[in-house]
DNA sequence: CACTCCGGGATTTTT
DNA sequence: TCCCGGAGTG
């Protein structure tokens, strides 16, 4: 079974005398090592598959890890491994120990949109822009293990100190609603285990192995996680590649990494740097740039693949020639060579520039698809209907309540519901609680009064079902009742109505072959669908219409994809590295690493061949700019270089440039290792 | 006063 | 593309 791997990866699959850090190059068969390793343990060393967790950052990678281990364990069962996201296994053991946190088990999860909502309702304001700030405050916050009140002594600025009380309330209001949102499901386990020791034992000792993936990405808050399930032992094997920290942003913090090796002093490094995906032109193009940054291990990508072709560099005139070049060059590239159009990828920095390549795309008919989107769960119709299971789950959910009780429309209009929310909150009480109560009650007129009852009456009446009956019967019931099919083609354009009707079908229709057990695991009535249908992947990855398509990816979506021909568009300064990030490194060194680093993902895409492209000219807030090739381009292997249309960036100014930074993180790695 | 329509502008995204 | 803001209309 270990044949097939290489003597690093192999050796990386049989370690287990302590914690282990595999430091996976782009394309060296990382998940190999994660998925094969898991087989090692159960077939070779005894472990039961309830004893291991694997984690993900996304549902995707653990739904490919799933199918992987799954094919490699045929004879034997997968049952009770835990193959999951950070995210999901964190839920699991709120689920399970909610009371120990003053949580009900059948707790709820908000998504952004709910707690965004809740914001506005602490805040009084209708100011997107502060509102975001905010939320964007606190899950930062969050992510750093930090509490209100941490958060009130830590801000140094009044408006921060605004947000830390806002956060307090915030935090408050998700408890009375016994609701809980995505950070939480990180921060809240971690909470718990600090506060009951018992319940961290007994998870300790359930999960004998854990293997992290993706191990850069994470934050404070997954890594305190990790560190306490794992325990002094360090029983892990953690995989990732710090030349692929492209997350800093949202709270993923490198550090972590070389906190590894601070606090397990016998972490063991292996490095995979045998690379299975790219020629040598290519990776000597991405060494050479990301060896402008500081390294805690150096590393150095290689492979048999053979040399290749040259990389390309364009110039071109502004942003509609270069989309008009690029196309072009990809039409005439995929005649020549007979391949097919998925073979091909169109990376960029921001979404927006994937509006002219489009455009350009759509007029020579070559068929496409556009990473990102909207997932399946922001879909208006879906969030109707979660709303409602959220609700029948959880009558103490105020914003599935709310959501619920208005849509479709039943005679519940807002002054009900202002009258009800002041009440609720005069008594401390939920919405539905409110409700039920005769004061209230006698507040209200009879008509309201009678629509409302009937709306939670007929809630309490199908939570009884939701307990009993199949959950297919009990949503066609809900269905029916409420008339959503009606409501749709009321409210919308048939067209969008159908659509929409048949993504509500899709989503029953999914849930109840859930409910049946896909995966022979036990039979799940409603309740219990509805308490992991938030963290549920479903129709993710499955991309709409034509399966041969050109693929356009932000840099940021596009790792951990390859694609043996890439285009890399808009390289140039403000861009990549953008503006922004310049702009921040000045006063805090680290940005433009991380936009290095981006860059250093999106030549490492590539398995055949590399075309890079920048504009001499763009349109910038009604202007005509000037731009600037990209810093990064003058890091690239000259040699391997072919260029077209225009000089690049002098390479003796970036040269100088790359000393001069060079200079500042050695002494800043200097100071820190003093320190 | 509120709603709609049009034009301009844009980091990156998961759960 | 999507979102926001300003102008123009009922």
């Amino acid at each position: 079974m270990l044949d097939t791997l290489n003597s690093p990866q192999r050796e990386a699959v049989k370690y287990l005398d302590g914690p282990l850090l595999v430091l996976a190059g782009a394309g060296s068969g990382k998940t190999r090592v994660i998925t094969q390793k898991i087989v090692y343990l159960i077939e070779k060393c005894g472990y039961l598959p309830k004893e291991i967790a694997a984690i993900t950052f996304t549902n995707k990678a653990a739904r490919e890890m799933q199918e992987r281990v799954g094919k490699m364990l045929e004879s034997k069962s997968t049952k009770g491994l835990t193959i999951a996201t950070f995210h999901s296994l964190g839920l699991q053991m709120l689920r399970q120990e909610a009371a120990l946190l003053g949580y009900k088990p059948q707790f709820s999860i908000l998504d952004s949109s709910d707690s965004f909502k809740i914001l506005a309702d602490v805040l009084a304001t209708t100011d997107k822009q502060l509102l975001r700030k905010t939320q964007w405050q606190i899950s930062s916050w969050k992510n750093a293990f930090i509490n209100p009140d941490q958060a009130k002594q830590l801000a140094d600025e009044e408006l921060t100190h605004a947000a830390a009380k806002v956060y307090q309330i915030y935090q408050q209001t998700l408890k009375a609603y016994q609701a809980v949102d995505f950070d939480d499901l990180i921060k809240l386990p971690v909470e718990l285990f600090e506060q009951h020791p018992e319940a961290l034992a007994k998870w300790q000792r359930k999960l004998k192995y854990l293997l992290i993936d993706e191990y850069q990405d994470t934050n404070a808050c997954q890594y305190k996680l990790v560190k306490m399930l794992t325990g002094i032992e360090g029983r892990f094997t953690a995989v990732g590649d710090d030349d692929q920290a492209i997350y800093g942003w949202r709270g993923a913090d490198v550090e972590n990494l070389r906190q590894l090796t601070e606090d397990f002093s016998r972490l063991k490094v292996i490095k995979l740097e045998q690379n299975y995906r790219s020629t040598v032109r290519i990776l000597r193009a991405a060494n050479q740039v990301i060896a402008n940054n500081p390294k805690l291990f150096e590393k150095k990508l290689w492979s048999d693949l053979g040399t290749g072709d040259l990389i390309q560099v364009s110039a071109a005139r502004d942003e509609e020639h270069e989309a008009e070049a690029v196309v072009m060059k990809l039409m005439a590239h995929k005649f020549e060579h007979r391949t097919k159009h998925l073979d091909y990828a169109i990376l960029y920095r921001g979404n927006y520039q994937a509006r002219v390549i489009e455009q350009q795309l759509r007029n020579h008919k070559v068929p496409y698809t556009v990473s990102g989107g909207q997932s399946f769960f922001d879909k208006a119709e879906i969030k109707d209907l979660v709303s409602y299971l959220r609700l029948i789950a959880n009558e103490d959910d105020d914003p599935a309540f709310i959501r619920a009780a208005t849509t479709p429309k039943k005679g519940i209009g807002n002054t009900t519901l202002e009258r009800l929310g002041e009440y609720a909150s005069l008594h401390k009480i939920s919405l539905f609680a409110a409700a039920f109560e005769g004061e209230f009650q006698r507040e209200l007129g009879n008509r309201q009064l009678e629509d409302l009852l009937n709306f939670c009456q007929y809630i309490n009446k199908i939570q009884e079902r939701a307990e009993r009956d199949p959950a297919g019967e009990v949503l066609t019931d809900l269905l029916n009742t409420i008339q959503y099919e009606v409501f749709l083609y009321d409210s919308e354009e048939p067209r969008a109505a159908e659509t929409k009707w048949k993504n509500v079908l899709d989503f029953t229709g999914w849930l109840t072959k859930k409910g049946e057990g896909d995966d022979a695991n036990e039979e799940r009535n409603l309740l219990q669908l509805t308490q992991m249908i938030s963290l549920m992947s479903m129709l993710e990855g499955r991309e709409n219409g034509e399966p041969d398509a050109v693929k356009l990816s932000t840099l940021h979506a596009a790792k951990g994809l390859e694609f043996g021909h890439v285009f890399l568009i808009g390289v140039e300064e403000g861009i990549l590295p953008h503006r922004e990030s310049v702009e921040a490194d000045k006063l805090k060194p680290g940005k433009i690493e991380e936009e290095r680093r981006l860059m250093y993902v999106g030549i490492t895409r590539a398995q055949k061949s590399l075309n890079i492209s920048w504009c001499k000219k763009r349109k910038r807030a009604g202007e005509t700019e000037i731009c600037e090739p990209s810093r990064f381009l003058a890091e690239l292997p000259q040699d391997d270089v072919r260029h077209f249309g225009g000089p690049a960036a002098d390479p003796a100014t970036s040269k100088e440039h790359g000393k001069e930074r060079m200079a500042q993180i050695r002494a800043m790695l200097g100071n820190q290792n003093k320190g």
